[in-house]
DNA sequence: ACCCATTAACTGACCAGACAGTCATTTAAT
DNA sequence: ATTAAATGACTGTCTGGTCAGTTAATGGGT
């Protein structure tokens, strides 16, 4: 027993069956499960898919997770706070007029999680909200409400100096995001089956939407 | 073997073990599926929890539907396409101002879709749509495009009466309907962790910032 | 009105397959 | 020679689907 045949494609040309690659093993595996729980959901997706995607066995899983729900919680946990901080840190030191700030903030978001893996995130945690309520209770509080916060803070900052007519703030902050998570979560969803269209004119169009209706109330 | 303790709770008062009742027995249970799904998952819902919930034994589901993949694809092809139609035969015999079209049809779709317990289809083909991928071409050629096709012939309707500034017509469909799916998808996920928001207030501003977009561009 | 034969809706114990997680063994690395 | 990273066959459990048996409903005969 034990007879060889997987051409382990991941570090192809090595003459040695595996490599000890402790460092590197974590993310590789997050990296995998990512992918597979977002197409398959979490309870479809196998951990042997996720092991063969990163390159290793069943077993090596368990030396770095302790279990499938273990790797989850990683997951939603690790990922999406860093960017989250770096935007808190930009409204906080901003200067200039709320217009540009609303601006900079939906394209550096849009370029940040949007356009990157990062985008599965929402999606995966939308899906698996009536799993994993705690999680998904941790993930409104730390992400969702904190992002939303962001954006009440530069509509606030906008009707202080006159560029925006008021009302009701969170609704509004709402509104802004509604169009990038759905992006977010299309992408990773039907997207496949749709037409392409142009992801770019999407975002500036409804930049525009939003700052026209929030001068003009 | 076969000692009884289970109250069944559907139609109690009844001294009988239980009743035939074929007619009823298909909707209630869609209805007991199209709830665990939303909120497990199709894979992660158990067939014997949606058995309980439609007050049956398992082996009843499968006089009915053939296995549980067969309940998904009925859930799906049965319970939104009539609302569709409704939709579509409105749009084909109106005549008046796009303006007051689109209020219409977004109040229209808001009323009988967002707040009714079709809001959850979209959210389970979203959260689905990697391990049916036949269904949920089937969903985006058949639901979603027809869907974005009205909005796009309302928004043309706008243009040519002079009422609508020109401007790509399908980034302004996804633009319109992006909230509403946004708000169904959201009210089957995590708003169960979030405050409760104005719901009336959201779409009301919605359509409020869409046409003056619309008009000003 | 009552009984009993027949039908078919319904049940739930059971089965076969699948999968998360384990661990004795193998092998890279030092 | 020693350490520890990595493996994959194995196991216990869980669940979709089946089917032999149970029971509600029906209606024809007395």
């Amino acid at each position: 027993m034990g007879f060889f045949m997987s051409l382990s494609s991941h570090t192809s040309g090595s003459s040695s069956r595996w490599k000890r690659r402790k460092e590197a093993r974590p993310e590789e595996i997050l990296d995998a499960a990512l992918e597979l729980f977002t197409e398959k959901g979490f309870s479809a997706a196998r951990m042997m898919d996720v092991a063969r995607k990163a390159g290793i066995s069943k077993g090596t899983l368990y030396l770095y997770f302790d279990s499938k729900e273990a790797i989850f919680h990683a997951l939603i946990q690790q990922m999406i706070l860093p960017e989250l901080h770096k935007v808190e840190d930009r409204v906080a030191h901003y200067e200039g007029t709320a217009e540009n700030l609303l601006r900079e903030l939906l394209m550096t978001w849009w370029d940040t999680v949007i356009k990157t893996r990062l985008s599965a995130i929402p999606k995966l945690m939308i899906s698996e909200s009536g799993n994993f309520p705690e999680l998904a209770e941790f993930f409104t509080h730390n992400v969702v409400q904190r992002a939303r916060k962001l954006y009440i803070k530069v509509f606030e900052l906008g009707v202080k100096n006159g560029e925006f007519k008021d009302c009701d703030h969170e609704i509004v902050a709402r509104l802004i995001i509604a169009p990038l998570i759905q992006a977010a979560v299309w992408k990773h969803s039907l997207a496949r089956f749709d037409h392409d269209y142009d992801m770019q004119a999407y975002l500036e169009l409804h930049i525009e939407f939003i700052i026209k209706g929030l001068k003009g109330k």
